[in-house]
DNA sequence: TTATACTCACTACACCCGTAGTTAATCAGG
DNA sequence: CCTGATTAACTACGGGTGTAGTGAGTATAA
């Protein structure tokens, strides 16, 4: 059987533009891409071929699955807006943190005012996942 | 006098390579293309061409001053690290997590394991920056 | 003063992304 | 069966980025 190393398929990377297409395809999956160029020329005003190379673009680079359906396709995304964010997440991290995770949370802490129970919130998410891992 | 509505310049968008260029400019500005080279050529194996390329790109962009010094120039950062870690950080916010700042924190705070020590200086920077603005 | 070794400038090229026009295949209606 | 509408495919193009080659100007060492 041919397999190479690479056994779990990492998720694509993203444009600006192409992350609001795949939010459709996270609200709801499969879609025909009529509906996306419906939903598209609503939400964004895109030409319709626009979202059509999108979506040809999105599947090439196996972000979606494209699934033939009578004679039009059915658009599913192959990952999960998780998988996505926390791939992207780690891009992020690595650019402009040099991969660290605790200058990136005080830089977001400071800059964005928080709600009383948002603060109550983090501390209980921090306190969650601070456990030593002591098992 | 000439002057348009945008008074503040914002920060330009960087690839992940030219962050780490900038990296350099931060530690010490300003610096000759010479030095640049040098570092880079040890740090990331990069042509001296390459630098160049980036260095006058960076600069086309407003990232980087260049001020002539006998027959070279002298690099230096037109933003603090800060800036540019402000606006990539709104960029990212927006992409992924739709501008909210909160599952961002969640999503960082759920994803890594943080000290302790961590957990404590996290909380009191969320203390601190989380006072309804009373004064 | 001429060759050498730097400096910067200009050019190239592949691939990505946003945006869209053009063409070909096909399905549904008359 | 022909036509019109729809789907998908292919092509295009400007700007960005990573990576580098080539050329032109100049300061310096021999």
């Amino acid at each position: 059987m041919k397999q190479t190393t690479k056994t779990v398929e990492a998720p694509p990377v993203l444009g600006a533009q192409e992350w609001k297409l795949m939010e459709l395809l996270w609200e709801r999956s499969p879609q025909p891409a009529y509906d996306l160029i419906e939903a598209c020329s609503k939400r964004e005003a895109w030409h319709p071929n626009t979202v059509r190379t999108m979506l040809a673009r999105l599947t090439r680079k196996g972000a979606l699955d494209a699934q033939p359906y009578k004679n039009l396709y059915l658009y599913s995304a192959r990952f999960t807006r998780e998988q996505l964010v926390e791939a992207e997440s780690q891009t992020f991290l690595q650019r402009v943190f040099g991969g660290a995770i605790k200058p990136a949370l005080i830089h977001f802490a400071r800059r964005h005012r928080l709600t009383a129970e948002e603060v109550r919130e983090m501390k209980r998410i921090l306190d969650e996942n601070s456990q030593p891992p002591r098992a």
